[in-house]
RNA sequence: UGGGGUGUAGCCAAGCGGUAAGGCAGCGGGUUUUGAUCCCGUCAUUCGCAGGUUCGAAUCCUGCCACCCCAGCCA
């Protein structure tokens, strides 16, 4: 992947990575670099974990160093070994390599018990007996300190025993955990005594029953660093004040290495939610259809809208990373997806929504073959013949009886040039009973076949056509943001701000023959529509094209501009 | 009344005491058989605000303001 040299100019070192080379010209690590990926797997990874693979595995990358991708699988309760498979797809896809460096915290519960067992030889843990709701009590609030907890001046041998019968399951559920011995009255609760390892009578899904006491996150992950021999743990602002805590716990044991964590801004998108508890309210309420559906912030589902990896890196490596929060606007992803699939999508004619012609001056039953360039600025993609004949169908939104000024597409008795074939020329309008127009008569010029001598005729538009015996059905799935509110979150209740269009089915859309060559995954532009990937998830009998991404369309501000 | 962070254009983001990079968006123009692409031009006299230090400040100091995160036996 890393043969890939993005066109633009070279970006600036964000300050990980100066912090990084800074780390190195001082000798620190022995100038290793060790990152980690580490999701919890109870969920699909969306783009703003794309921004923490890049970053993890980027760097491990360009320092020559290594980067681990690491389950954080010490809730029983809420993680599932089928989102493991997902996830490591996901990673896979986005273009990154653990090579062997694939580890669960679940790896270490022997050692991580090990590491309580020490802490409470030294008498900084202790197994607590107050209640889940007592804690909170002795907590204290945000600006009172709190209370130390009774139990808290147990001996290091009862403590030790405790915690054995903890782990003997002689204890129930709720009745007692292990916290460390810290300080109650720090401004940072962090700090107030936190808890290590809690009681779940529940089969992991690695280690069955092997375990009925669990460490919690910021004891499994600090120590999992240290094990893996991590040098910068990168992780979100959130965990920042988490920082005190794990340099404690690096501090208060003897670890083969001394991790350092690193916070950053998480990557926020505009029109949508990456927040895992959201995402699945959206699956499972059905209202979308999994996650993957197309209108997902998800990976898997950017995937099967046709986003291609490439560009959802060179989108991450174009927002940068920082300490700021921020919310990125879409059009910055769909630019980079534009950009790429620009110069890799070859082109294909479909008509979204058909609108019959009769061309009256051209013999009936005759057909003629033109010859359409399959990438316009790449004569090496060669080209494809398409048959042209009589009956047509062209875009209904490509003919208006009574345009506005400046709209050069086809009117009554308007020229209009067919893509890659003749110039053609309205001549009368056929109406339904409605008065609605169905149908067009028109006549084409034959000096202005593309290529011929006559061709250079200049006519205000092209439009795009399929012919109608030889055109295949295809369903377009046209997708657009899944909020209608640029911070769904904004008003409160975020389902309120679902968009309503943002999934419109055109099931009586006609492509032109090619297009039934086209693999599951794979791009085309349909020109002057879109980007479209072909469904890899849908049945097969249909062809069914996800609408990746419109092209710009400086018409449409126009037409905007002016209401 | 606590602790931890962040403020540079509409959205991102460089900058690290020597006079505001770049991208996205926007705007104007050129090319074009995709209203696409491509090309050219334009877009911050000012960096949250107010003082101070300095020949010189987005960068250093002081004070203020705004916003974000933290009171799971979640991660």
């Amino acid at each position: 992947m890393s043969s890939e040299q993005p066109a633009s100019p070279v970006s600036p070192a964000d300050f990980i990575r100066q912090r990084i080379t800074a780390d190195r010209a001082a000798g620190r690590h022995g100038g290793a670099v060790v990152t980690r990926f580490p999701p919890e797997p109870n969920g699909y990874l969306h783009i703003g974990h794309a921004k923490s693979i890049c970053l993890n595995f980027g760097v491990a990358e360009e320092f020559g160093g290594r980067c681990f991708l690491r389950f954080d699988d010490t809730n029983p309760l809420r993680e599932d070994e089928t989102f493991v498979q997902a996830i490591r797809e996901d990673v896979a896809w986005l273009g990154f390599d653990w090579g062997d460096r694939l580890t669960h915290a679940s790896d270490y519960f022997e050692r991580l018990h090990a590491c309580a067992v020490e802490l409470i030889r030294r008498g900084l843990a202790y197994v607590d007996h107050l209640s889940a709701e007592q804690i909170r009590e002795y907590r204290g609030t945000l600006t009172a300190p709190g209370r130390e907890s009774p139990y808290r001046a147990r001996s290091v041998e009862e403590n030790l025993e405790l915690f054995e019968r903890m782990r003997r399951g002689e204890f129930a559920e709720g009745e007692c955990v292990l916290r460390a011995r810290i300080d109650m009255a720090s401004g940072n609760i962090n700090l107030r005594d936190p808890t290590l390892y809690r009681i779940r009578k529940v089969a992991h899904q690695r280690t069955g029953e092997a375990w009925c006491i669990y460490p919690m996150y910021d004891f499994a992950h600090t120590l999992s660093d240290a094990f893996e021999g991590i040098t910068h743990s990168l992780c979100t602002l959130e965990f920042e004040d988490h920082r005190p805590l794990y340099d404690w716990l690096l501090d208060q044991l003897d670890l083969p290495h001394r991790p350092q964590q690193i916070e950053f801004s998480r990557l926020n998108l505009a029109f949508t939610v990456t927040s895992k508890r959201k995402l699945s309210q959206l699956v499972e309420r059905g209202i979308v259809a999994g996650w993957d559906d197309p209108r997902m912030p998800t990976l898997a589902g950017m995937r099967r809208r046709g986003y291609p990896p490439e560009a959802v890196r060179e989108f991450i490596r174009r927002v940068g990373v920082t300490k700021k929060e921020n919310t990125i606007e879409m059009g910055a992803l769909e630019s980079a997806v534009r950009e790429h699939l620009n110069v890799h999508a070859e082109r294909r004619l479909a008509v979204q929504r058909p609108l019959k012609i009769v061309l009256e001056n051209w013999p009936d039953g005759q057909t003629e073959t033109v010859s359409l360039p399959n990438h316009p600025a790449d004569p090496a993609r060669g080209s494809r013949e398409v048959i042209f004949g009589r009956e047509l169908y062209i875009e209904a939104d490509d003919f208006m009886e009574d345009p506005p000024r400046k709209f050069h597409r086809l009117k009554p008795g308007g020229e209009v040039r067919l893509r890659g074939a003749f110039i053609i020329r309205c001549d009368e309008m056929i109406r339904d009973e409605t008065g609605q127009v169905v149908e067009l008569r028109c006549s084409y010029d034959p000096e202005t076949r593309s290529g011929a001598s006559g061709a250079d005729r200049k006519v205000k538009g092209t439009i795009h056509w399929v012919h109608a015996a030889s055109a295949i059905p295809v369903e377009l799935r046209l997708y657009d943001r899944l909020f209608s509110a640029a911070d769904p979150d904004g008003q409160g209740d975020y389902l309120a701000a679902l968009n309503p269009e943002s999934l419109v089915t055109l099931t009586g859309a006609l492509g032109e023959p090619a297009l039934a060559a086209l693999g599951p995954g794979e791009t085309v532009q349909l020109e002057r529509a879109g980007y479209f990937t072909r469904d890899a998830a849908s049945a097969t009998g249909v062809l069914v094209l996800n609408r990746t991404v419109t092209l710009r369309d400086s018409w449409a501000r126009l037409e905007a501009a002016a209401r």
